[in-house]
DNA sequence: TGTACATCAGTGAACGCGCGTTCACTGATGTAC
DNA sequence: TGTACATCAGTGAACGCGCGTTCACTGATGTAC
């Protein structure tokens, strides 16, 4: 992460790698713009070339995370297949799998108060990648009678709660941590209790 | 919260109290001693009569929630009556009125990066308060046919997940805030499907 | 009831610190001819 | 192939700021006699 020569080559990236670092070391609060150069090998002025401040830094980390974070849900709902089922518990996963696989990215994301409206380009990624949720939801939602199916919105709301709750309480290392289950095996098994709820599983098993 | 004479009086108690409101305000981040002590009336200087630091006086404030907390918690569950039903899901109601009738708090404690074992008094008074999930939970499972009685820690560890995630997603103006439900109905809903799921609630209505 | 004095809860000045941001600058790069 | 020059991406010094914390101090309170 220390450049060579008067000219960095990849600055930008290198500051957003360093960045991302940084939120998942120290929380968001603990990441600094100058700690982040520092870590580039280069002036806290230098960032000024590449972003507008502090918090632009922040936004485009965040950015970047939802762009991967989009990537992996699509691709695992795959468009409802092999069957809508299926497709919906693999997106659940995907949401825990990406909380864990890119920490940085995350907390950046939902934790480090930046807004997903602050940009239309960060509004329309982060709606791209929740939107999945809301798809598989609604492919879901045609198994159900009708009469008894709630809002598909709502649907994906829960699981979105139910998601985020486990992360943020049982993810890491930090506050919660008590419980003996690990958080994989806590999701998949309240999705399951959930869908069985919804019938969309059987209710024995 | 301005002092009339030398002495304040009740200087702790209005140090809590301008924390929990800066807190509420601007975030665990935005909050400093400084400030609160401007609140307050008083010289910076002046808060370490009462406290080590500013750390300190955070714990604090999360001490005086968990203990509300816990308050609320055992009074909605009220020993299980008047059936482990009700009395579990007027619970998971008092989870989220604490949330949002006691924001500061709520940040304090589960948002501020403090830890729960940061001294064994915090350490006792949040499981205190954690643990009427539990029991409200062991008292249901009873209704559940022991074979496909998932554990209890497991089915509590499930509704607080999903009670953070409502009010961390949509109980305030934050990020998320698109879905059109208010955090009550969501929340009492998923509560509603999960129940059905394990069994525990008629499966139509 | 009055006075001496210990205790307590504040002051205010000072500290060192690292932060985010700005500015005029300069070294490196690449392009036109 | 060589040279002039524009453009770009960095430097480094400086700024003002507010922070958390410490220290010797002093004003107010309450208690013993």
């Amino acid at each position: 992460m220390v450049k060579q020569g008067y000219h960095h080559g990849n600055l930008r990236e290198a500051l957003v790698r360093a960045c991302l670092q940084l939120i998942e070391d120290k929380g968001p609060t603990g990441f600094t713009l100058s700690e982040a150069a520092r870590e580039a090998g280069v002036t806290p002025a230098a960032v000024y070339r590449h972003f507008e401040g502090r918090e632009d830094l922040i936004a485009e980390a965040a950015r970047q995370g939802f762009e991967v974070f989009a990537q992996m849900m699509e691709s695992a709902f795959a468009d409802g297949q092999p069957s809508s089922l299926k497709a919906f518990e693999a997106t659940g996963r995907a949401y825990l799998a990406f909380a864990r696989q890119f920490p940085g990215h995350y907390i950046a994301m939902f934790e480090s108060g930046i807004s997903m409206q602050r940009t239309p380009e960060l509004a329309a990624i982060s709606g791209r990648a929740l939107g999945v949720l809301e798809r598989a939801a609604v492919a879901l939602s045609r198994h159900i009678p009708a009469e008894r199916r709630p809002p598909p919105q709502m649907f994906a709301a829960h699981i979105w709660a139910l998601s985020h709750g486990v992360v943020e309480l049982f993810g890491r290392g930090t506050p919660g941590a008590k419980s003996p289950f690990p958080p994989e095996q806590l999701l998949e098994s309240g999705i399951g209790v959930y869908l069985r709820g919804l019938g969309l599983l059987p209710p024995d098993s």
